[in-house]
DNA sequence: AATGAATGAGTGTTCATTCAT
DNA sequence: GATGAATGAACACTCATTCAT
């Protein structure tokens, strides 16, 4: 029952926004009634919050067990890279959900735990340290690799690009690195 | 009036979003009656709409100027970057009503005119026809490009990077070329 | 567990009025099952008026008790009086409830034996046939009896009385003693 | 309009109790949109405090007025009772809100101003002052005056009694003071 | 042109009641 | 008997839109 009724949230905020999708909507769809949905949530906006936060910050600590697993900066921006890409063809409606929603929900997110953002800049960070690449800020660095990323996902739910994007991810990785480099090579330049 | 109304509404919007506003936050803040917003356009619906299309196909237009200026895709690329950081830090709550909004109105944009997204997948495609790089498809490109920026603005909005973007531009474009050149090399290769 | 239930009702009624208690604070407070209330009562509407019907008309037979031991009419006052004062000390929750509660049940009790309100106007009544008092109508003087008493009642749970009610009982008395037979005298008067 | 909302609303409330009335059936006895009540109230609470503390301010009021126009104890207590009768009269559906609505609404009631029991009490507490009566608490004694002329118009309310108040009040106003009389009589003698 | 009171459909939410376990 | 998840009607409230002035 909880199942349906996420579920059916996520398809629905995903093609829609949260705002766009009333209780009404969320309950026919999971084939429930309304009131059923306040067993689970106090609201309609800790379903949605719920749902974001559960689905970022499990993100973010796939990401930092990939950044723990990994030695190497390019093996861990490829796997990063890879895991966006398998996150999105398994579940494109969550993603495209995280992306929409992340406007409304990110700032009232308490911090429980690794995100995202905070990892990718760590490990930004840590190539710094590393002294492999100049004294960027994290922050300019995961900018572009998200940025590479999430926009591609982008254009493929408007339909710009076909196809499942796990095959990209190694292009993409290498675009990645490629721009972190670039980014850092200007930097040291001026 | 009309003027007021609209650089109220895109503050209002950027701040809150579409949905999060109403006519009667937009009137107030604007200083008119409600009603007088609809001598200018149909509906709220309309208003949202117009005003996306204005700051979106402008934007097109402008960089379609840029493309028929600059003759090297290096300088485009630039050229482009440096335009899209100096209309953030011109308005940056435009800027943010235009990434916020996207997702609602994009879908329902009748094709004008020249989108940035056209724009800059035509720019990619011209290094294609040039021979100047391998056969990517324009619009992994063009997200490449596109991602790069506006997460960086995105970061920006979010308190993550601080001061002026402009600066950065240089450093952004050559980003943006890098992973362009990655890219294409990535797909020369498989 | 039907014991337990009734309490926290009362409480909970008493406390905050019966619409502003749901069937789930009840059974929260009485430690079971919401279900479990609709063993013992066919509903919220049927519990409440249990409760009052049970308090208000055991109130009402106690009174006639005391009508049938009490032989004068001072007495019999005395003793009323005293039973409303020792009544709210015994339960001050149940009283309020009464209080608050009659004018959503009252009109729908159907007269399944002596109200108070009805055995004071005999007691009334009865002294006005004994001859010791003009023929005032006994409602109105059952209005001055039972206004001072449960007038003081609601002072008290207002906070502006304090201290056991049962000590103020005489005092009580003989002030509506006092006022039946100012009323009577006016009547004899006009 | 919003003289018919209000008239609508004291009405129905009086009938069915605050909770016992929704928007949608103030609206309708109105003959007006449900929205429209929200031009003028924040909301059905303030809607029914607002229209309870109007009508229980201003009684108090009135009787502080009452209480600096009249020097002597008997003459203020019957005008006050003058007052509380010919207030039954005009509007009973006022009145009856009043007693119905006190238990809701007192409690969050701000002073702003003489309540009707505190103007009360002064009188009493004039009285003891003044060295005619024994110190008894001038709650007690408010708590006699103002219990025979409520539960007199509950009465009436009810069908107990039928016909104008306002030729009970002499005599009601007689047991009032008759009732204070032997409460201070009755401190004394202990 | 401009106003803002009025509309009324739509929303999120509550809660008395039911019923499969 | 007891449970508590599920129901669904009812509720207070919001807000885009209209229109008499």
């Amino acid at each position: 029952m909880k199942g349906r009724i996420e579920r059916a949230a996520i398809e629905l905020f995903a093609a829609r926004g949260v705002d766009g999708v009333s209780i009404a909507d969320i309950a026919a769809a999971a084939g429930v009634a309304q009131g059923a949905l306040y067993r689970h949530y106090r609201g309609k906006d800790e379903l949605a919050t719920q749902l974001f936060a559960d689905a970022y910050l499990r993100t973010g600590t796939d990401l930092a067990a990939i950044r723990t697993a990994q030695p190497r900066f390019a093996a861990r921006i490829e796997a990063m890279v890879t895991h966006f890409c398998a996150l999105y063809d398994r579940d494109a409606a969550l993603f495209r959900f995280m992306l929409i929603a992340q406007h409304d929900v990110l700032p009232r997110l308490n911090d429980t735990g690794p995100t995202p953002v905070a990892v990718i800049e760590a490990t930004v960070a840590d190539e710094i340290s590393a002294g492999e690449i100049a004294a960027i800020s994290p922050a300019e660095g995961a900018a572009a690799i998200m940025g590479i990323v999430l926009q591609t996902a982008l254009f493929h739910i408007y339909g710009r690009l076909t196809g499942p994007l796990l095959p990209r991810a190694p292009a993409l990785a290498r675009a990645a690195i490629a721009a972190i480099a670039a980014l850092a090579s200007a930097k040291q330049r001026s």
